[in-house]
RNA sequence: GUCCCCAUCGUCCAGAGGUCAGGACGCUGGCCUUUCAAGCCGGUAACAGGGGUUCGAAUCCCCUUGGGGACACCA
């Protein structure tokens, strides 16, 4: 049998560093036993999806160099490989459970699951759903579903014995019964939730091994439970460890540079960040540890992957970033540049911004060079932030709490665009409902992004420099000023 | 809280019963150098604790502790 991977993100954000590490390690796994990697999009949630998430994901893989070989742009015989066209085949699957009594549909209103859930957390007893609709007799269900009212389908967990299955990395895994969930498998808006898509997707697809990350351990039971109950062999199984912040905790877009944007736009280079996500987990060698993706193919061994818990670090991957920098040929590096940000189209839209201000060809770098680098250090201008009458901390705290707003929901349910107007009229309503002048907040956000007092238009020149390096520097400067002593009284 | 996973320098990774516990980043001392990097040489620093098993445990087993994850009509 032939082995079949695949990478299954969900497009409701920014390309996840995370997808990049799975990614690699299905990718890798694929190449060394002449398989195939396969890319599936899990857009199951309608609401969180979009298409332009989804692009940028296909983007951000392709800029790591993970290219897969069906997917959702490019075919392949199993598809389609985008979940939200795939509705029927789940609908169909979720039927056949219902026949052999593995699965029922479930009336419950929003509301008594709430107050289910909250009695629960007061009796302190475990949360779960009570069962409630499992024992209604198949006539009653066939009738209510027939008269329009709305269901879901929950998979009908066995309740009593243990559910054992094989992870390669971890050996066998037990999980009672009795403690697992009857999850939702198909949604009252007709999509399938994610753990009945991708059983029947892992196996309509001819997936033979899962490679995804710890934190789907817990699910797994449903999972084996529901390839049972369809009759299928289930995959083999292998969790990766989770990429950690600092402390430790799942890594996190509060505590870490999430994006893989982020890391292009730095000028991290994506073989680089492809060697450093390797080495979280994996090494070629006990005294080596820089090697190119075709090195790791050649050695990779998916048994040799450590089970820890690896911190991310920055500081690590910049270093390495150096070496490979400092080892390309300089035409190499000259055409990197240029692709980079160094462009004609990076230029030209710098350019428009400093005009105005530049009185030699030679003002264009020193009015607009924060354009072309990466982190800043506000350490030396960061009481400059702080306007009169406010303390470092609480400019600290408004300026992370901006960035923040800017990623959450805003119009239309979407979160802020990151757009010179859009940003505009998002700051000046958020410095009134936080009580701030708008002068106040836009300077200390003016020398957080730009690293100086006099600079184009602020908000126009957020949207050049990108959200993420935007976002990046703006957190930095909350954090510096956070760790500022207070101002003598 | 319940269930599950994990546990070697501050961080990443070596270590597959017998090693002075190794490499890298960081930090640090020195060399090189007009400076800063880079490079080179050196230093710092770890087997969480307790029980077993064994002639012998970082390595195997158990317990404790610690950390993490999951407990949604999100994935």
């Amino acid at each position: 049998m032939t082995v079949r991977v695949r990478i299954a993100p969900s497009p409701t954000g920014d390309p996840h560093v995370g997808t990049a590490y799975i990614a690699l390690f299905n990718y890798v796994f694929a190449r060394k036993n002449g398989g195939q990697f396969i890319l599936r999009i899990e857009d199951t949630d309608r609401t969180r999806s979009t298409l332009e998430s989804e692009a940028a994901i296909l983007r951000a893989l392709r800029w790591v160099g993970l290219e897969w070989d069906e997917g959702p742009d490019k075919g392949g015989p199993h598809g389609p490989y985008r979940q939200s066209e795939r509705a029927e085949i789940y609908r169909q699957h979720a039927q056949m459970l219902i026949d052999k009594g593995a699965a029922y549909r479930c009336f419950c209103t929003a509301e008594r699951l709430a107050e289910l859930r909250k009695r629960q957390m007061a009796e302190k007893k475990n949360l779960g759903y009570d069962g409630l609709c499992r024992d209604l007799s198949r006539e009653e269900s066939d009738k209510r579903a027939a008269a329009g009212e709305p269901f879901v389908v929950r998979l009908a967990m066995p309740r009593e014995g243990d559910t054992v299955f094989p992870d390669r990395l971890r050996g066998e895994i037990k999980f009672a019964n009795a403690g697992v969930d009857d999850q939702v498998l198909l949604k009252s808006d007709g999509f399938p939730t994610y753990h009945l898509a991708n059983v029947v997707d892992d196996h309509l697809m001819g997936i033979t091994h899962v490679i995804r990350a710890e934190e789907w351990i817990s699910s797994t039971p449903k999972h084996v439970v529901l390839y049972q109950a369809f009759g299928w062999q289930a995959p083999e199984f292998v969790h990766m460890p989770l990429l950690r912040n600092k402390d430790k905790s799942k890594i996190s877009k509060r505590k870490n540079p999430v994006s893989l944007d982020y890391y292009r736009d730095a000028g991290i280079l994506p073989e680089a960040l492809r060697n450093f996500l390797a080495l979280m987990g994996w090494s070629i060698a006990a005294d080596r540890e820089k090697f190119t993706l075709q090195e790791m193919i050649e050695a990779f061994d998916i048994d040799r992957v450590s089970t820890g818990e690896p911190v991310f670090d920055l500081v690590k991957l910049i270093d390495l970033n150096g070496q490979y920098i400092r080892e390309m040929s300089e035409d190499e590096l000259v055409e990197r540049l240029l692709s980079w940000r160094l462009s004609k189209e990076s230029f030209r839209k710098v350019m428009p911004l400093v005009r105005e201000r530049m009185k030699t060809l030679s003002d264009f770098i020193a009015l607009g060079d924060f354009f072309f680098t990466g982190d800043l250090d506000h350490k030396p201008f960061a009481a400059a932030m702080v306007s009169k009458g406010r303390t470092p901390s609480e400019t600290g705290k408004i300026l992370q709490e901006y960035i923040e707003k800017v990623d959450e929901p805003w119009k239309e349910a979407r979160r802020v665009p990151f757009e010179d107007k859009a940003l505009e009229e998002f700051s000046r309503t958020f410095a009134e409902e936080k009580g701030w002048k708008v002068k106040e907040l836009f300077m200390a956000l003016r020398l957080a992004v730009t690293g100086k007092s006099a600079t184009p238009p602020l908000f126009a020149t957020m949207e050049v420099l990108g959200r993420e390096l935007t976002r990046k520097r703006v957190r930095d400067a909350a954090e510096t000023l956070k760790a500022l002593p207070p101002p003598k009284a």
